[in-house]
DNA sequence: TACAATACGGAGGGTACCTCCGCTTTTTCA
DNA sequence: TGAAAAAGCGGAGGTACCCTCCGTATTGTA
């Protein structure tokens, strides 16, 4: 399931911002962006790379204070930069989403217009499998409109758009298709947690079988 | 709160099945057993009542003792009759899957081979958009093998290989599909969290689209 | 009614979440 | 270079939740 909701009662109103007194809240246009003070940006790194490491090992539920003792840092420091669990699993997942939009292109270049998209969408539910957690929540992740998903999802969809367009031009799929409905869906075929590489194969297929053209009705 | 609008399920009645082989179709093998003692069966529906409402209300991730302060008793009972939140989300569910195989029935009696599929799956992603987690809890549930969930599973097997039996033979849908195959699919529809209907619905277009016979090519 | 079996309830120990604030490190600038 | 200012560090501590344990209360039975 998901990450523990994070809960309630929060009693002191964090509606302080700018020009409080004592006010130690800057409001970061851009959430989770790499400091510039040296001990900061070396304690960031190591925190993602911790979480990263932890989240593929136990699961995104992985305890916080677990992931600052693997960095090595204090508790407080993990929250003043990550200022909740999302936002870890913001930083995290910058690398995974840019590496899955590299991969578009990969296809691109070498695989017709149908397979291209096949191959991609087989990709990430190769991955899924694989990085079961991680990739759920990234599934989910794509579907929120958080500021700084907004972007992310942007080089995805350009990415996705590119083999998708191409199919349709092509003839080979049906061209009232969206792209982010397929990647919910394929998204979609990983998130229970035990899946068998077999049957996300079976799964994909009856998504593509859905995706292609009729040849008429 | 209505718990569940839909048929009240005499379901004691379970019609003999038309299709299969000398299937007997009892439901209800449960070993969440309810009480026999006069004050420990109050409570255990007290509970589960409580617990419907409130994953339904905050979602499954509800505090148990939140669940115990609604059900009026004390934290210990609640442990005592179910063990875990798996054992409170699974008398829960009973009733849930029981609806499930009951819209099964009555689609096959009115609709089209491939209609009554579709029907019965356009009802699973309906509910699912309206109970949101706890659908997909059920969701998951259906993939895992605690000695519980096998006798749902089985009632839902047979419930749904009714339709889609029905459908390959009719030569509407594709030979070699397996129930579960398009019911996890169908259940990672609604998965990421916030899901419009609209979109809901056209993924199970893509779905249903790939589950149709090739045309012979 | 008395006794045995069963169930009740909540105190309490453990874990994780998140905040707060005194101390330390880095940066700035005269 | 050497303070002072700015920024960051770390972990104690309050809260919520999980789950167990056991003295007390209720129910079924002879």
């Amino acid at each position: 399931m998901n990450p523990r909701s994070s809960a309630a009662a929060t009693s002191t109103a964090p509606s302080e911002d700018a020009a409080g007194a004592g006010g130690r809240r800057d409001v970061k246009p851009l959430p989770c962006t790499r400091p510039s003070r040296a001990d900061a940006a070396r304690n960031y790194d190591l925190l993602v790379m911790a979480a990263r490491q932890a989240f593929e090992e136990h699961g995104t539920d992985t305890s916080l204070e677990e992931i600052a003792r693997r960095a090595g840092v204090g508790i407080g420091t993990l929250y003043r930069r990550f200022p909740s669990r999302t936002a870890l699993l913001e930083a995290v997942y910058v690398e995974e989403i840019q590496s899955v939009c590299d991969r578009a292109h990969g296809f691109a270049d070498k695989l017709g217009p149908f397979d291209a998209l096949a191959a991609w969408l087989q990709s990430f539910v190769d991955y899924s499998v694989s990085k079961k957690s991680l990739a759920s929540e990234l599934t989910v992740a794509l579907g929120k409109d958080s500021e700084f998903f907004t972007a992310c999802k942007m080089n995805v969809r350009e990415a996705g758009d590119l083999l998708l367009d191409r199919a349709k031009e092509a003839g080979t799929v049906r061209p009232e298709l969206e792209l982010m409905d397929i990647l919910r869906l394929v998204g979609g075929i990983t998130m229970g947690r035990e899946m068998e590489p077999d049957q996300a194969n079976r799964l994909l297929d009856i998504v593509l079988a859905g995706l292609k053209a009729a040849p008429a009705s």
